[in-house]
DNA sequence: AACTCGGGGCA
DNA sequence: TGCCCAGAGTT
């Protein structure tokens, strides 16, 4: 863990142990053994909470487990299958062209490169590195706008992208809890943290937390 | 940088 | 009932 001062490591772990202890019950939903299944659900899980994306998937997988599977579906069959996740045709439409990818460029198997999965339709660097950490083990810390919000503020990152948050967060958070970490972080953003107005006064963590020292100075 | 997709969550 | 969103693509 070079480059981090002592301090700054022992605040991580401590802001680490109070979401453990706040939000023991964090999931770690959308973990498939499967890599094909797992791009399959990280593509419906844009703008849709994992529990419904669970709900879907267990339904959808039942019919279709592969990409020869999806490849030839036709558009409207799988939008009527995963409309309850939103934003259901751009899916669709995704889901089934990089089935066809895999299919022909791949040899039916996911590649396992960022360079190669954000060429994917419908995977952006966050899926990519969904994929990448949860199917492949690989090092990488997926960034949505919950986790980039609440790092910043948290002062676990000042990177203005979410580029440099993720190498950040790569950095100081041991590795063996990005998954618990990830979810903790949306959990919290999505309770309290908000973007709008953040419930900073029940906060367990502002003595932490930069944006409040910065906020609470009049 | 702003817009679009969209059903569901939530006040 | 209306606002907002656990991203990505397009203009």
């Amino acid at each position: 863990m070079k480059g981090i001062c002592k301090d700054e490591k022992e605040k991580v772990l401590k802001i680490l142990k109070l979401l453990e202890e706040h939000y023991p019950n964090a999931t770690t939903a959308l973990r498939y053994e499967n890599p094909f299944q797992l791009l399959v659900a990280t593509i419906l899980s844009a703008q849709c909470t994992d529990k419904r994306v669970n709900q879907v998937t267990q339904r959808l997988f039942e019919k279709y487990k592969a990409p020869e599977d999806f490849a030839n579906l036709k558009p409207e069959v799988l939008e009527n299958e995963i409309r309850e996740c939103g934003l259901f045709k751009n899916k669709s439409r995704n889901i089934i062209e990089s089935s066809r990818i895999i299919l022909e460029k791949y040899a039916g198997r996911v590649p396992d490169k960022f360079e190669e999965l954000v060429k994917l339709p419908g995977v952006g660097r966050k899926t990519a590195n969904v994929i990448l950490a949860n199917a492949f083990g690989k090092h990488a810390f997926a960034v949505d706008t919950h986790v980039f919000r609440v790092s910043r503020r948290l002062g676990l990152s000042d990177g203005n992208d979410p580029l440099k948050v993720e190498k950040d967060l790569t950095m100081k958070i041991p590795k063996d809890c990005w998954n618990k970490a990830h979810h903790w972080l949306i959990y919290h953003g999505r309770r309290i943290c908000t973007a709008r107005k953040p419930n900073c006064e029940n906060c367990f963590l502002k003595d932490f937390c930069r944006f409040w020292s910065e906020k609470s100075k009049t």
